[in-house]
RNA sequence: GGAGGGGUCGCAUAGUGGCCUAGUGCACCCGCCUGCUAAGCGGGAGGGCCGGAAGGCUCACGCGGGUUCGAAUCCCGCUCCCUCCGCCA
């Protein structure tokens, strides 16, 4: 969530952001006029409850000097000014829930950087690396992966439906063993050469850590949701490593931290309702193997670039090649500043992004603290 | 799910209706003093609102309600931690 702070001194800085991603600034001027009126209810209970304090001293003083009626009096006086309080407490508490729900709604700033462009067509490619095989150099007929997949038992498609419907799978021998190995072979990765440090998260969290990681209530329709207890399963690492740290202080010095964690991924993918998607793509449960840090948000640009990097490592410890892409305004995330994504190559079908992305939202730069971060994925369901 | 204990400033603690404008110690920051270090002395250090500033006001004792002119303190609900019991995979 935005600081209203910032939104209130620096109204243009939103405006130009909402604008680079095709949004309407409408909401800047209804912030801003929701903040004021916030404000004003805020002066006139304050300079009521002082009021009722300087009453409150009377009544103790008149008690003291023995006056009875004085003090009646002035309790009765009381009384009044407590209900007018109570009344404009209200008042505040509705015009501050106004705001606060309208500010979750925000996307955040862009960095100065990011390239202007309407969707995903506008992104540029930062640079490339390894020749992706065409087709015929295999010198025999390819099978599309939902059909190698199969064949070889690394997926069971049909009694993953079963068991849980659409959008699931049931990984056989091939592929549970894969994915582990996967999992386990990214994580010692991350751990050993990058300087992470393990994590094993909740994969249920409560709203207000979903709230904290920008996923609510804006993508309330593609979360899972308990109703019984208001918990919500995670649609990626990042919400519960963001987590972590929510309303800590951190102490100079020990930036950056960073973290990596396994996690299986939860997600409704209401987009994909009626696209064609096949075998290991858009499932509603994957598994991810996450980065994140957290740094000084001047060095949050370069700790981007290290993260891709890093993420890097893993497509060329697989021997895959891929680009690196410069997500333009119009096609970075709600939460994000700035967003890089990765496109490992596929053998003989289009190039395609894989859920791998960096993120590096700015926040509240109120002066006492900032939050400050460079995320994110690399993502196990690899192109086939 | 039940019973009991606990949650006060970064840490440790004091505080049983108005003298709490939340004190003290440690740690921290700025000065002073000082061969060095330590100690000592003085000051500072939360959020919000108003204000150009000086400053003023207000909020903050796990969270939310209530009682009262007035609540860290009394009452109710919730939450988290600890101890025990029950239930369950």
């Amino acid at each position: 969530m935005l600081s209203i702070e910032a939104v209130r001194h620096e109204p243009d800085v939103l405006r130009r952001s909402l604008q680079a991603r095709r949004e309407d600034v409408a909401v800047v001027e209804e912030l801003v006029r929701l903040d004021g009126e916030r404000r004003a209810l805020v002066a006139e209970v304050e300079g009521l409850r002082a009021e009722a304090k300087r009453n409150s001293k009377a009544v103790g003083e008149a008690m003291k000097a023995g006056d009875a009626a004085a003090a009646d009096g002035q309790r009765a006086a009381g009384r009044e000014l407590g209900e007018r309080v109570k009344r404009l407490e209200a008042a505040e508490r509705e015009a501050s829930a106004q705001l606060r729900a309208l500010l979750l709604t925000v996307p955040n700033i862009l960095a100065g950087d990011v390239p202007d462009g309407a969707d995903e067509s506008a992104n540029t490619v930062a640079r490339a690396e390894g020749e992706p095989r065409s087709a015929e150099s295999y010198g025999f007929g390819l099978k599309p992966h939902w059909e190698l997949s199969e064949d070889l038992g690394i997926t069971d498609l049909e009694r993953g439906s079963k068991v849980a419907g659409r959008m699931f799978t049931v990984l056989g021998e091939a592929g549970a063993r894969l994915q582990r190995a996967l999992i386990a072979w990214m994580l010692d990765m991350h751990r050993k050469s990058h300087g992470y440090a393990e994590r094993a998260v909740p994969y249920l969290v409560l709203r207000e850590t979903m709230e904290g990681s920008g996923n609510l209530p804006k993508f309330a329709d593609n979360l899972y949701h308990d109703d019984e207890d208001d918990l919500w399963l995670i649609p990626t690492a990042e919400v519960p490593l963001t987590g972590l740290h929510r309303d800590e202080i951190i102490a100079p010095g020990t930036l950056p931290l960073r973290y990596v964690a396994h996690t299986p991924c939860f997600r409704r993918e209401k987009a994909a309702a009626g696209t064609q998607v096949r075998g290991l793509k858009r499932l509603h449960q994957f598994d991810k193997v996450e980065m994140y840090q957290l740094v000084e948000p001047e060095r949050s640009v370069a700790v981007l670039e290290e993260i891709v990097e890093h993420a890097s490592d893993v497509a060329r410890g697989l021997g895959l090649p891929f680009r690196i892409l410069e997500l333009c305004s119009g096609d970075i995330g709600f939460q994000f500043v700035q967003s890089r994504g990765r496109v490992a190559s596929g053998i003989h079908r289009r190039q395609r992004k894989v859920p791998i992305r960096q993120g590096k939202p700015v926040r509240s730069v109120s002066d006492k603290r900032s939050c400050f971060r460079s995320s994110r994925c690399v993502g196990s369901d690899w192109p086939c």
